[in-house]
DNA sequence: TGGCAGGGGTTGA
DNA sequence: TCAACCCCTGCC
């Protein structure tokens, strides 16, 4: 069984059951299993070593789809740390780490995300697998999406959402190329491009860009998001912020590594025992 | 057991 | 700015 040291706090569980992918179910509390790059593997983390039980991926593979690569503790120093939320939300998690997810993948989990609770659109990801991907049960292509078509979408429990995946499918079969973004592209325009896609809106590009393509300025805001910034930094705000006014004031508070923070804030919002002082947002 | 409200967003008016 | 879009879940 192949493994790595882990020169890197990781966190099997906060990280792959979190939110940023849907491929992913827990085992037992150390181990996980799912897909890299259409690899079936296990994860199991023993005496500080990360194993895996498919040698069809490689070190660097593994490495790469799990960041661990990014010195974490030193990009969160300076600016993040500075922030008492944060630092409580770090202490907390340290071995949270933003993914590198297949694009497409990310982007499929995302369109089917709208309105849907994680377990959700885990169960939407495990009926698109069974569906469409064949004996493996890798995830299906664009053109194989496409030729699904709308009502076998719908089947795999994707309501109004089959559509706008129906649409985004053909694009890219048509144009395979949609989804290579040059790094030299800013993180808004990026978003942009993204968001010609139908059923693509600011918050999944941003998605998309932090979990997929590692852009660790990319700040996606949902509701939950929306209300723990209120919580926690402005109180006295009552109702829902505007995006732009959010774009300028996380990018001042938070600096170039504002997805950090909001993966951070965001699992540690959602985590929090429920006697926190910051409430139960579903009772508000 | 069944009815009902509401949910991690986007779109078009 | 706001309703509509499917479907699943939790709650009464």
């Amino acid at each position: 069984m192949p493994s790595l040291p882990l020169l890197q706090p990781l966190d099997l569980s906060s990280t792959l059951l979190g939110g940023q992918s849907f491929s992913w179910n827990p085992v037992s509390p150390s181990v996980v299993s799912g897909w890299i790059a259409s690899h079936p593997v296990q994860l199991e983390i023993k005496k500080n070593h990360l194993h895996w039980d498919n040698s069809d991926l490689s070190p660097d593979q593994i490495r790469h789809y799990l960041s661990l690569d990014l010195d974490l503790p030193s990009l969160l120093e300076s600016q993040l740390l500075a922030d008492p939320h944060l630092r409580a939300a770090a202490r907390q998690h340290p071995g949270l780490r933003p993914l590198r997810e297949d694009p497409w993948e990310c982007l499929v989990n995302f369109i089917c995300s709208s309105l849907k609770q994680i377990t959700q659109i885990r169960q939407i990801h495990a009926n698109l697998r069974s569906a469409f991907g064949g004996p493996t049960r890798s995830f299906p292509s664009p053109s194989t999406l496409t030729q699904a078509g709308e009502q076998s979408l719908r089947n795999c429990a994707l309501g109004y959402r089959a559509r706008s995946l129906t649409a985004t499918a053909q694009r890219l079969a048509s144009q395979p190329s949609f989804l290579s973004i040059p790094d030299s592209l800013p993180t808004p325009q990026a978003a942009a491009h993204l968001e010609t896609l139908p059923g693509v809106g600011p918050k999944i590009s941003r998605c998309v860009l932090l979990y997929a393509y590692n852009r660790l300025d990319a700040f996606p805001v949902d509701v939950w998001v929306d209300r723990l910034l209120r919580q926690l930094y402005f109180p006295k705000k009552r109702k829902p912020f505007r995006l732009a006014d959010l774009e300028v004031w996380t990018q001042k508070h938070f600096g170039p590594n504002r997805g950090l923070a909001q993966l951070l804030l965001f699992h540690w919002f959602r985590t929090r025992p429920k006697t926190s002082p910051l409430g139960n947002p579903k009772r508000r």
